[in-house]
DNA sequence: CAGATAATGATCATTTTTGTTCATTTTTAT
DNA sequence: ATAAAAATGAACAAAAATGATCATTATCTG
């Protein structure tokens, strides 16, 4: 950001059309915004975007605080957090994290602005999210309150929630409530996760309830990514949700070794290695 | 567009070429158009924007302010909607807590075994699901992701959340698909917060964008118990989001004195003071 | 065209906001 | 645990914005 002080007086200092010093008010907007994007920020990094004293800063937290909107530490703010956390959901997410996060931020890129996407509930998919925090003018579709909430505060992003029934202990939504919901969607690209990906047989589920949820996103969106960690390739599972013959591009870790991504690459998929 | 001559015709002016010559009226219908855009601006920015002196803007934007389209602040204006920030979720909560505590033990105490109930999204609301826990046989419908969250692990409750937009800053879903999966069911009972509720124009809301919501979950419902603190009651709002005709059942807490709860009793509803 | 009426610009005392300093508290490193 | 470093809040000074007043300019009316 360009700062310009109040008493740098030149008439016609119109540049690219934007003025660039604050009202007090917009300021707490943005302060609120920043928090809102990257978690966190210091005293010291705000009063230096905005050009502005730390006291200034700490004034304008003491009042936004105040208001209930962000969480002061010593040293600067952090959101107010919702960390109601799963264990077993915890647990699922600390195998192959690197990976996965990987995997998160590769899938992100291949999302353009002005999209309008499916993410699947799961843990990959949920690095997707994060990595999309930043970025504007995208609507996500989802059936993870995970996906929602991370993406709740970001102000450049769109968050449609299927309804449904809350699969129980988990943070997903499925049922005739979110089938219908993607029934009636078309969207450029749909983020499946999966627990089991065949070369013969694609996209496999065990729990056939979860089933119809993940076959609407397919049908809902033009193109088809798939993310999954290399230990889920190749494995085999009782219901086939989708043939590979639907997938298009394939996003996994650079744990996969060769031999697991051909299958996919000789039917045509795109595979991207992170 | 009338012709004004003026002789004092600042550089900026002559560089802009756009708004030099504009009448008084004209002028602030601008202005208005100009904050619409940006969300903000300041007295210095206006002034030179239309070329007149800063007096001239002050002058300008009391009459705005008194119209109602813009709230001034200290060095400019801004959105009036961006102003009358509903308080965040963090401080509403702590308003009335214990009162609200209250009343949603109450409230919840009115569900019985085998049931299915709404519950509204809200902070009162939120504090029936929360004594809803160890009951068991029960279906609950709500838009609010903090609710469905609370019941997660319920093991007697079957939550369903409905789908629909994220209302921004917020764990509150909203618009086609709510409507929609609201409009599909039918419940025992819906448990509605509200921020206003006036003796005679009913239950009341702010916001337009939330009230469908709110009418169809008192369309999906058997009975209608209305849930808010005392503080709320005799409120006027913008919206009628249903008429106390539509009211069965009133909640509130001790708080509320004889002369609150008695107009509403003399309608036919039963009120409870937890 | 002259005078009335309204709008604008300039000045200044007052109020609000921001910056500075410093004693105190909290955090970090030893 | 103790000392050094950093952050904080409070008090005060400086800067900027405001509202009121009055002079000036532009438009309207007859």
């Amino acid at each position: 950001m360009r700062i310009v002080y109040k008493n740098a007086v030149s008439l016609c200092s119109i540049q690219e059309g934007r003025y660039d010093w604050l009202l007090a008010h917009e300021r707490k907007r943005r302060i609120i915004d920043y928090v809102r994007q990257y978690r966190t920020a210091t005293v010291a990094q705000l009063a230096q975007e905005f050009g502005v004293h730390t006291a200034t800063i700490r004034r304008d937290l003491a009042e936004i605080e105040q208001e209930g909107a962000l969480k002061r530490t010593h040293g600067g703010v952090i959101m107010e957090q919702w960390t109601r956390n799963e264990p077993s959901f915890n647990e699922r997410a600390n195998v192959h994290r690197e990976e996965k996060i990987r995997i998160g931020q590769l899938a992100a890129s291949l999302v353009e602005d002005g999209e309008n996407i499916i993410i699947d509930s799961g843990t990959t998919t949920l690095h997707i999210a994060t990595h999309l925090i930043h970025r504007s003018d995208i609507t996500v579709i989802t059936n993870d309150m995970n996906v929602a909430v991370e993406l709740r505060d970001a102000p450049g992003i769109k968050v449609i929630l299927t309804g449904g029934e809350l699969y129980p202990s988990s943070y997903m939504l499925n049922g005739m409530f979110t089938d219908h919901v993607l029934g009636s969607l078309h969207v450029e690209k749909a983020f499946i996760g999966t627990p089991a990906l065949h070369p013969q047989h694609g996209l496999m589920h065990p729990e056939a309830l979860l089933v119809p949820a993940k076959q609407g996103m397919i049908r809902a969106a033009g193109e088809i990514v798939v993310v999954t960690d290399h230990s889920k390739i190749g494995k085999l599972s009782l219901h086939t949700v989708a043939p590979n013959s639907a997938i298009h591009t394939l996003v996994t870790g650079t744990e996969a070794s060769d031999a697991d991504i051909r299958p996919f690459q000789e039917r045509g998929i795109t595979v991207y290695r992170a």
